[in-house]
DNA sequence: TGATTTGGTGAGTAAACACTTACTAACCTC
DNA sequence: GAGGTTAGTAAGTGTTTACTCACCAAATCA
């Protein structure tokens, strides 16, 4: 009598919601290609890291590059910080305004795999790159170039290109960042003086030294 | 009667010596790793590209690895500039000493592809990424920030961190690059502007305000 | 001239890869 | 509780990958 091949009972994971399924993939997938790169993962370790087979993900996402291409998609929001600075922008607090883009980018940094996300998809060539930096950089930038342009014309900035005195400011945060989490280059100063920092010298190479009549004030006293 | 299988005669390239094959590989190899990363570049491509078979490849690399970091071992050269900017360091010419670091990075660049070769190594986590670094960047910015805290001392420029200090006009260079290299982001000035204005902001930003008592004189003249 | 070294190849190989197939089991109605 | 839909899997498939093997021929040397 031949053995009947009894079909031992598949182990079903967990059975969970599709919207929640999605959620966990994304945060396993983002992850691991944050620190791998999209070359350098695989569908197997996402499927891993997910909790699930190899199979449910390709019901969930077509590709892998599909997959890639929601977790870019996903990972906009930046506009909490444009709606928190613009209060300190209407009441001309150049201090206020610089410090709080660049504590945003220094001390919180909601997500760290978002810098790392964004150099891989440039580098890699992703089609949603261009979006993804235009979500993650590009507002921001934009938006301070239109404030210094605002306070240009108030005449408390200098005559300076609008666009390089922005990407100046945000070249000096980023690269600091990129120094530090991509080459572990220590953090020397605590966060706060360290934003303190690049804001003064940022904003003293900028001002119109009005400062000077209070100086001959302050001279003369 | 058997047909003896006739051995055709093996196609044989070029027969170079060993030294002129090793950079011809370590040349096309090291502009597909930059345009593709370390997992994103094939043996076979590098082969091709270099106009050998994959087998001799090996010969010459004993592992794909390797071939790797003899290139990043290779590019390591950054003393000339700071040999250049050295003369212009001893005349106390600031404006000399940054614009020549500035365009240094913007202008020239000698290598396109270090940029991308730095971040992919820094990202994919290769063992060497640390030395390329420091090789590229940081004796740079390390000399920076010695020039900065000599001229503090001399009171030229105001108390700040002379680390902070060169990583911030470090910063502003790299980033700038960065986004023109990675993600297109055209050049709306001339490279002479867009190093001018830099510096400019660098220095506005950092000096102590002496020309305050000019400033007086002049308003009271 | 003949042996040795050096530069070269075509045709593999085992493992890893993205993606498929064919199926099962839980849940949701009506 | 039958019938459909949704969530899940084990076991593939064909291809690509880094790397090897066995062999060949042009130089160089004895």
């Amino acid at each position: 009598m031949p053995a009947q091949p009894m079909p031992r009972p598949r182990a079903t994971a967990h059975r969970a919601p599709r919207h929640e399924r999605l959620a966990g993939i994304i945060e396993a997938a983002s992850s691991l290609f944050a620190s791998n790169g999209f070359k350098g993962t695989t569908t197997r370790e996402i499927a891993k890291a997910a909790g699930i087979s190899e199979a449910l993900l390709f019901k969930h996402f077509p590709t892998k590059r599909a997959l890639y291409a929601a977790i870019l998609a996903e990972k906009s929001p930046v506009s909490q910080l444009v709606a928190a600075v613009e209060e300190a922008a209407a009441k001309r607090d150049d201090e206020r305004v610089f410090t709080l883009i660049a504590s945003y980018r220094i001390k919180r940094m909601s997500d760290p795999t978002l810098l790392r996300l964004l150099l891989y998809s440039a580098l890699e060539g992703h089609e949603l790159s261009d979006m993804f930096f235009r979500n993650q950089h590009r507002t921001v930038y934009e938006y301070v170039a239109g404030y210094i342009q605002r306070r240009i014309k108030e005449g408390a900035f200098r005559e300076v290109d609008p666009l390089l005195a922005a990407r100046a400011f945000i070249g000096m945060i980023v690269y600091h960042r990129l120094v530090h989490e991509l080459f572990q280059v220590p953090m020397h100063r605590s966060p706060e003086d360290t934003v303190a920092t690049y804001v003064a010298l940022f904003l003293d190479g900028i001002r119109t030294k009005t400062s000077t009549i209070e100086n001959v004030r302050r001279l003369r006293l």
